[in-house]
RNA sequence: GCCCAGGUAGCUCAGUUGGUAGAGCAGCGGACUGAAAAUCCGCGUGUCGGUGGUUCAAAUCCGCCCCUGGGCA
């Protein structure tokens, strides 16, 4: 399992360590498993999906709604699939609630019906996110105590949860799924901050380069909810702005680099607090560390090969 | 050369009738279990362009100088 802030170097290590162990890249970002979003997502390329085989990449449309759970069963499918064939599963990805729901399970919540989320969506733009906080604070006090009266996502799903079932989500989440039988060894990328922000920037210039001003008019002409989870990607309503000629191409780029920065500083956050139990490696950065990381997996998953 | 408008945090700018300064963004730190590329929380000492002066007290008033725009010659 490997995890890292975007533009870290994840996709290459995956595809280099597969490529020697004979291995399946499966995928653990939330916006990679969009169809429509290729460039803008960094996916790997057909010619790197030939080379190694790949999981979980673009297999649902822009128009379908991707959640932790439905990842993570996608996953232990995927993950199932590859020892079947005798081939080591590989799941990388940025998301880190993804990584950490596959490894320590997720809590088990029964589907909250459609009319009832909507419902909650409504009540928070009725009476915003203070008004629906100290609604919850009724309802589910002790929620409502551990959410910031700002964090309307959270908040919406607990009042959701309550609502629809009758329990606090706090005590569903007390009963977590049990992990899978599964034995992960999780690594991390956590490259020095001023090589990933210089990364970011070089990725996003080559993203517009490639099409991604294409990739965005092709996904708009779809007329898709922008409340869709694939219209929440990085990018999207930067360039949107340039085709509308609201902004110039460069201040689009700019815009789009800084959100991306933005966003690797929060993944760093999450990735060496979230994730502490996992090893720090850094390939993208240093070709002797990649060596150092594939032999280590190496070693782990293949101990006939090594000397011990 | 003259006139006007500006020079305040890394950037864009606030700053009431003089009481030694604060927002947004950036940056940094943090939270995180069914929208997570999401959603939030915390952190603000900076020669207030420089220098003289008025005053108990100057970012604020006055003089001179420097810089940046714009206008007139």
């Amino acid at each position: 399992m490997i995890g890292g802030p975007t533009a870290s170097g994840k996709s290459a290590l995956a595809l280099g360590l597969a490529e020697r162990l004979n291995g399946i890249v499966i995928n653990a970002d939330a916006m990679q498993v969009y169809h429509e979003l290729r460039v803008l997502t960094a996916r790997p390329t057909p010619d790197e999906e030939v080379r190694v085989p790949h999981r979980l990449y673009g297999v649902l449309s822009a128009a379908q709604r991707c959640t932790v759970a439905r990842w993570r069963r996608l996953a232990l499918a995927a993950i199932a699939g590859a020892r079947r064939e005798g081939r080591l599963p590989i799941v990388v990805g940025g998301t880190g609630l993804y990584l950490k729901a596959l490894m320590e399970g997720l809590a088990r919540v029964p589907d909250i019906p459609a009319e009832v989320r909507a419902q909650a969506k409504a009540r928070h733009a009725a009476v915003g996110s203070q008004g629906l906080h100290a609604e919850l604070s009724r309802l589910d006090p002790e929620m409502a105590a551990r959410l910031k009266p700002g964090d309307s996502q959270r908040l919406i799903r607990a009042w959701e949860v309550i609502t629809a079932t009758g329990q606090s989500l706090a005590a569903f989440q007390q009963a977590i799924l049990a992990p899978p039988k599964l034995w992960f060894v999780p690594i991390r990328l956590l490259p020095p901050r001023e090589a990933l922000y210089a990364a970011c920037d070089a990725r996003c210039r080559r993203m517009l380069a490639e099409g991604a001003l294409d990739e965005v008019r092709a996904l708009r002409a779809l007329g898709l909810d922008p409340d869709l989870p694939a219209m929440k990607a990085l990018g999207l309503r930067e360039l949107m702005a340039c085709l509308d000629g609201e902004v110039s191409r460069t201040a689009a780029l700019a815009a789009f680099q800084q959100a991306t920065r933005n966003y690797a500083k929060r993944q760093l956050t999450w990735f060496r607090h979230q994730m502490p139990q996992a090893q720090t490696w850094n390939a993208q950065f240093s070709e002797r560390l990649f060596g150092e990381t594939f032999s280590f997996i190496r070693k782990l998953v293949d101990p006939g090969q090594s000397s011990h």
